[in-house]
RNA sequence: GGCCCCAUGGUCAAGCGGUUUAAGACACCGCCCUUUCACGGCGGUAACCCGGGUUCGAAUCCCGGUGGGGUCACCA
């Protein structure tokens, strides 16, 4: 069997997509599991709202996600090159082509015709569809209509009574009936081919040999099949995977929150989260495993096991993955990823020292555990970076009791002329606090809690300390009992 | 509206004719752990869209209905 080759072609209109990532995902895990070829192959021939920043930003998506490609855009290739608007010779050599056999007419209807027949096409609940008006234009009605200087675009003209069947590979069988289709535009007036003729070209010269995309391309894939088919080009097989729905069960928008994967990259999503998230939203494994890593995936993949009907994207699903993704990540890198965070929130200076880095790793090990994306450690590590004002009532309540000066005080001392303190040190110094006292725990550690961040909830004491450092923690209760008034 | 796709708990999903009193995960609820919150552990609530067939037997196959979605551009 030769060789699988797939692409992933998006035109660049925007950032990289929830949905367009998943298909790029797909591509790739498709080909790389069986060691097959992927090409990335920008699809710019709409000229008014493709931008390079866009290309950018999608390529530096797929590249954060840990997809790469062995031909293509950046890259380079033997079939390059890779942004169609730089095939456009290409194309014409082909529309010559199908000029010739008589595949393809001239058309010179304006558009606000055609927007009005197509209203009345719909009205009455026929098949939209041109409806072949230029079809048998003479050489002279051409010329005709260029004097009066009309451009002409370029129809496909689909042959009637044929059923054309798709086998696909996620879909089964699917069938068209070519009489529902109108002789659709291969070129624009602007001599640029429409999505569905470059696409031809470039699948065949491109050598692909199976298409995985949406489930959205799949009422364009007749008319792609016919071009095949009219150029004696072998078709590739299809694999039409299901949409990605917003909770409201339509297809995912903007109005649905965070759709880029910029965005959730910006907001402290990890890669492989992401990557393992997208790859459960239609495929599943087949067994009771729901953590693994791209290479993971790629090695139990397969189409057959790509689900059908599409998927509501669970943010819920992805904050728990995330977060355990977070959680099982060495303290390096989460401390690591977190200091941009805390630097933007002006916790941390421009100029960061050794002792600095080592607090941002204490503030680390004391919050990762609450953390569903990175952002998040902003709110949770604000008590390590800004002294409380004590003003919350439950807090006010806990500092009020009785017992809180002498609590206070014995901290206060054992912490006086101490050195640094470290986790296990701090641990083992509050556990002897309450006996030492003769007072319960909840006596003495509440009023600490409150003491040193103002809040009844947040990170463990024994993190709490090391992180703040002994002469902070002083400082801190110091405060705190002066509010008692 | 035409065409096409889809249909198991709130969500993602396993199931591909009998081994199912229908897995697992997220979310939710309860209990435990614990100085708090979280993490973690244990347990619980919750589903085969409806109607006909086919079959000894259907969540699984077929048909119809209903519902949801996609698509009908000189956008991709």
């Amino acid at each position: 069997m030769s060789e699988i080759k797939v692409r992933f072609a998006p035109s660049p209109t925007g950032p990289l997509h929830i949905g367009g990532a998943r298909s790029a995902l797909f591509n790739w895990l498709f080909a790389r599991h069986d060691n097959g070829k992927c090409i990335v192959r920008i699809e710019d021939t709409d000229l008014e709202r493709s931008s390079r920043e866009s290309e950018e930003n999608i390529l530096s998506s797929l590249r954060w996600l840990g997809l790469d490609w062995d031909e293509g855009i950046s890259v380079g290739g033997p079939n390059g090159p890779y942004r169609q608007t730089e095939r456009l010779e290409l194309y014409r050599q082909y529309t010559k082509e199908l000029l010739a056999s008589g595949w393809v007419y001239r058309c010179y209807c304006s558009e606000e015709e055609l927007a009005a027949q197509r209203e009345v096409q719909m009205a009455a609940g026929e098949m939209v569809g041109y409806t072949g008006k230029c079809r048998d234009l003479s050489e002279e009605d051409c010329k005709r209509h260029e004097a009066e200087g009309r451009k002409p675009v370029l129809r496909f003209k689909v042959p009637q009574g044929k059923v054309l069947t798709i086998r696909d590979k996620v879909r089964g069988d699917v069938s068209f009936d070519c009489n529902g289709i109108g002789d659709f535009i291969i070129v624009k007036s602007d001599g640029i081919p429409t999505y569905n003729f470059a696409v031809v070209v470039d699948d065949y010269t491109m050598g692909i040999t199976h298409v995985v995309r949406a489930e959205e391309h799949l009422s364009n894939t007749p008319l792609q099949v016919l071009l095949f088919e009219a150029l004696g080009w072998p078709v590739p097989e299809f694999a039409h995977i299901s949409l990605i729905l917003g909770k409201d069960r339509s297809k995912m928008s903007k109005r649905h929150g965070a759709t880029s994967i910029q965005q959730y990259r910006d907001m402290g999503y990890l890669p492989e989260a992401m990557v393992n998230f997208l790859a459960l939203l239609g495929w599943s494994p087949g067994t009771e495993d729901e953590v693994f890593t791209l290479e993971q995936i790629k090695e139990r993949f397969s189409l057959e096991r790509v689900a059908k009907s599409p998927a509501v994207f669970d943010l819920d699903k992805l904050n728990w993955l995330n977060g355990y993704y977070i959680r099982n990540s060495s303290v390096e890198r989460i401390a690591e990823l977190a200091f941009p965070y805390l630097q933007q929130a002006g916790y941390l200076p421009e100029a960061v020292n050794d002792r600095l880095m080592e607090k941002v790793r204490l503030v680390t090990v004391a919050v990762r555990e609450y953390l569903e994306y990175m952002a998040q450690v902003v709110d949770y590590a604000e008590v390590f970076f800004k002294d409380p004002a004590y003003d919350d009532p439950e807090a006010k309540e806990v500092l009020a009791q009785e017992q809180v000066p002498i609590v206070f005080g014995a901290l206060q001392d054992k912490l006086t002329g101490a050195g640094a303190l470290d986790e296990i040190g701090a641990k083992a110094m509050l556990k002897k606090l309450p006996k030492e006292l003769g007072l319960g725990g909840k006596l003495v550690f509440q009023p600490l809690r409150v003491g040193l961040t103002g809040k009844t909830k947040g990170p463990e004491l024994h993190h709490l300390l090391p992180a703040l450092g002994g002469p902070k923690v002083i400082e801190r209760l110091k405060n705190a009992l002066q509010t008692r008034g």
